[in-house]
DNA sequence: AGTTTAATTTAGTCATGCCTAAAAATTTAA
DNA sequence: TTAAATTTTTAGGCATGACTAAATTAAACT
C-alpha cells in the first residue's frame, strides 16, 4: 500500500461519507484527486482483488470493512498530525493541512498510538473534526449542524469547517470566528442569506457561502 | 526527489564519510542499497544531470555541493526524529532508526526547524552522531575514536555506535553499555582481541568485534 | 605484457501508476 | 422508446525505477 493508493482510499472514504448512494462514482473520485477516469478505474480493479473495495463496473465502489479500516487509519494519523503541528509546534491553523498529507502516509501502529498518547488522546482536530481511536471507531457526532441551517436566536459553538482551505480559514480568524467560539445568530438576510452574528461580544455578518462551510454543536 | 533518490543520495554521502579515495563505487552503493549495480548506474547518470554528483564511468560518483547539502538535510531529519521518538514518545534506543527511515522523508523546511526548536535543538541524536544544523553544518567531531583503538588503562566516554542495528544495540543495553558512560580499558586480550573494561562500577567483557564498533570521546 | 578475473555499463524487460483516444454502456431527453 | 449526450471502461502509450544477461572496461596476477 503506497501514497498514492492510500489517497484514493480516503478519497472514496470522504465521498461515500457526503453521497447518498452506497456507490461512489468513478468521476468523482478522479475530480477529488484531480486524475482521469480511465486511471481511477484501474486503481479500482486492483482495490476490487485486494478486497478493499466492492466494484460493480459502470456503477462505482463501495469501501469494503477493510477498506473502511485501512481509511480510517489514515484519516487517524491525519488529524493526529495535525494537532501536534498545532499544539506542539505551534503552526497555524491554516499550515497544518498539507504537512499532515505527507505524515499521515508514515506506516507505523506504535507510532500513532504513542503520538496519541503524548497528546493526550485528542478527540478533535484542529479543524474540529473528530479523531478516529485505535480501532476505527469516531466518535458520534450528533448535535452538529450547519451555521447556514441554524434559526435566528438560536446559540452553539463552532467545532469546525467543511471547506479546510486557507484562504477560508483566514477569512474566519480575520472575522473573529474560531474554534470553540460561541456564537449567537441575530438574523439572517432574506436579500442574499447572510446571517448576522454575535462571537465573543462582537457582532459580525457572514455570507451565505461562509454560513455553508462552518459547523456548529447546538447543545 | 522521491524517496529512492534520497536514499541514494544518503548512501553515497555515508561511503564516501569512510572511505578513503574521492569517489564512491558503484557496487558499494549497490550493496548499502541492497541493489543491483546496473540500476544505481542509470541513477548515477541522472544524478549528474540534475548536479547532484560528478560522475565519471567506471569510477564512480562523487557529491557535488548540492548533493551535500540535500544529503545532509535528510541526515538532520533523520537524526532529529530519531530523538523525538526517543525523548517525546519514549521508543526504545533500538527503535527508533526505523520509524525515522520514514519521517527523514517528509518535505518542509520549516517543519524541520520547528521540530528542532521542540526538541531544544540537540546536537547529537540517540546513537551519539551529531546532527547538523539548518546550514548543514556538523559539529567536529574530534577526540574521538573507537573503543577497539584505546589503550589500556585508558579512560573515555562512549558516545555513539557506528553499527546501529537492533540486535548489536540490544547486546549493548544487556551488557551495561549506555550512552554517555564512563568506560575505563582494563586490560585487553591478546588471544582473540577481546577488551575488559570498567563501565560504571562493573567490570565487562567486549569482543574486538564490538569493540570495534563502539565511539569513545576520549577528553 | 598479456591474460584472466572482477567490476561496471549497456541493452532489453517488467511492474506501477499515470495518460489519451476510442469503444461500450448508461442515462437523459425528445 | 429510440436517439443523443454523458459517463465509464478498454486499449495502447509513456516515465520511472527496478531487474537480468551480455558486453565492455579496469584491475590483478602470473
Amino acid at each position: 500500500m503506497n501514497t498514492s493508493q492510500e489517497n484514493y482510499l480516503k478519497a472514496i472514504y470522504s465521498l461515500s461519507e457526503k453521497s447518498d448512494s452506497e456507490y461512489v462514482n468513478t468521476s468523482a473520485i478522479a475530480d477529488k484527486l484531480e486524475m482521469k477516469s480511465a486511471s481511477v478505474t484501474e486503481m479500482l480493479k486492483k482495490f476490487e482483488v485486494k478486497e478493499l473495495v466492492e466494484y460493480k463496473k459502470y456503477k462505482g465502489a463501495k469501501l469494503s470493512k477493510k477498506g473502511s479500516q485501512a481509511a480510517l487509519n489514515i484519516i487517524r494519523k491525519h488529524r493526529l498530525w495535525e494537532v501536534f503541528l498545532l499544539k506542539k509546534l505551534h503552526f497555524k491553523w491554516d499550515e497544518v493541512h498539507e504537512i499532515a498529507e505527507q505524515l499521515e502516509h508514515i506506516q507505523s501502529r506504535e507510532l500513532t498510538d504513542r503520538l496519541d498518547d503524548f497528546l493526550e488522546n485528542p478527540r478533535f482536530d484542529p479543524h474540529g473534526d473528530p479523531i478516529p481511536d485505535k480501532h476505527g471507531v469516531i466518535t458520534d457526532n450528533r448535535n452538529t449542524s450547519l451555521l447556514s441551517e441554524m434559526a435566528i436566536r438560536e446559540i452553539g459553538t463552532m467545532t469546525g469547517v467543511q471547506d479546510s482551505s486557507s484562504i477560508f480559514l483566514k477569512y474566519l480568524e480575520r472575522i473573529n470566528i474560531t474554534l470553540g467560539q460561541r456564537i449567537e445568530v441575530l438574523d439572517k438576510m432574506d436579500f442574499d442569506g447572510s446571517m448576522i452574528l454575535i462571537t465573543g461580544k462582537k457582532e459580525v455578518s457572514v455570507s451565505a457561502q461562509a454560513a455553508q462551510n462552518i459547523i456548529i454543536r447546538t447543545n
